[in-house]
DNA sequence: CCTGCAATTTGCGATAGCGCAAAACCGGCC
DNA sequence: GGCCGGTTTTGCGCTATCGCAAATTGCAGG
């Protein structure tokens, strides 16, 4: 198994408050893994055996409703964990995870967080900030969701996704993971039809240019300008 | 201040792992506060300076936009804890918390958060797992916004409320507080005359029973059923 | 008992966005 | 270099749901 280098992981916010030599003992209980472009990492209802930390690449989470509907829960960048079952309780995992992209993963089997956390006690005030986090993302999802029309939730998804895993460019921003229409849709809750409407709006419009799941925010300041406007609030 | 006996709260899931003679220690650093139907007990966007848990009564949490909308993050039942800003590492409150019937609730100040989760790091973890659950619902929640049609979700919203609020009646289960029309729509993101249509026309099917503020679920059994039904499976 | 207000109901257009279908496109692989 | 499959685009009708407006109801307080 190759070795992490503790330097790459100390600042990550997991790790906030962990002493550098202790931050080796939590390592060595992780082996990493290496997951191809488009590959499953665990699957929404079995059982969770491990939890992640992301280290290269993007990791799609989604979940799936029984007559096979799909929302894309989130996209995991670098840094951060997920397949957190085990420490929120939940036996099974809730979501299925898809590498995106070639991803490094750390695994720590879910046996050695009782150890962990009663060693570094830190670990669960950490996880339990970036699980508040995550609820509080959620909440303002829902929010839009409940308050928006598509075109300023795909607007928002967009700069979020661009904030979270862009890659600036001379002039713009271009997102750093292949993403299709329909996975936009699913984050927004709309059809990829509506979606690809909407992208082909904008680029006639010169605010994106975008392909085969490829996007590129030529314009974010009006991207945001969009965003926020009210429904009513049009242009004459 | 009026003492709260121990064994009132000692079964909640917050405190498990918890030594009785422990909880005596935590609950001292708790005051208790009456909030009358109607009152806020704190506003979106003030600082966090407590965290609470209700002891009797029903709690509506909810989040506004700039523009004004609002929806309604969640009810909180007894025995439940709100306002954790402060175990999520948030300064603000995200959303503002009002009490929907007269409401008793223990109050910890947030500085006295460290000392205890140093205490009893089982708070902390605790706390995490009813967070989880809480991002797992506002996903289950999500999901249901982008599959289901505003019929399905005002059903599943309603045997929510009845699992975690319901009385149980000689026929039929009655929601336990005061609740809207546009509460149910500030839950499933519709309007209040949407929800209307939909329990009117429930009530003269005698699935349901209502009136202001009061929905009584009548044949909860066949509610589960428009729940669950997928929108073109509809009756001949 | 009466009055006033908030909650609810209901009717009636208007429409954003869906769903289906077909065509065009693009890239990777052989 | 050409073929194949997944992705994207676009047209078109449809409808679930909204938005507005007006009538109605029921509770709470005086």
């Amino acid at each position: 198994m190759a070795k992490v280098d503790t330097s790459l992981v100390a600042h990550l916010p997991l790790f906030a408050g962990v002493k550098p030599e202790d931050l080796e003992e939590i390592l060595r209980e992780a082996r990493s893994a290496r997951y191809p472009k488009n590959t499953a990492i665990f699957e929404q209802g079995a059982d969770a055996q491990s939890f992640f930390l992301l280290l290269h690449g993007h990791v799609r989470a989604a979940k799936t409703t029984p007559t096979g509907e799909q929302i894309v829960v989130r996209y995991v960048a670098p840094g951060e964990t997920f397949g957190l079952a085990m420490a929120i309780g939940a036996a099974h995992y809730p979501a299925t995870a898809m590498a995106v992209d070639d991803s490094v993963v750390l695994i720590w089997p879910n046996s050695a967080w009782p150890r962990l956390v009663e060693r570094f006690p830190s670990l669960t005030a950490n996880t339990l900030q970036t699980v508040g986090a995550r609820l509080q993302e959620s909440h303002t999802r829902i929010l839009e969701m409940s308050t928006q029309q598509v075109e300023q939730r795909v607007a928002h998804v967009l700069l979020r996704l661009a904030k979270q895993s862009g890659k600036k460019l001379d002039h713009g921003i271009e997102i750093d993971f292949p993403i299709s229409r329909q996975d936009i849709a699913q984050m927004t809750g709309t059809t990829l039809h509506t979606v690809s409407r909407i992208l082909s709006g904008w680029e006639s419009q010169g605010l994106v240019e975008s392909g085969r799941q490829r996007i590129i925010l030529r314009e974010p300041h009006k991207i945001v300008v969009l965003a926020e406007r009210t429904a009513d609030s049009g242009p004459a």
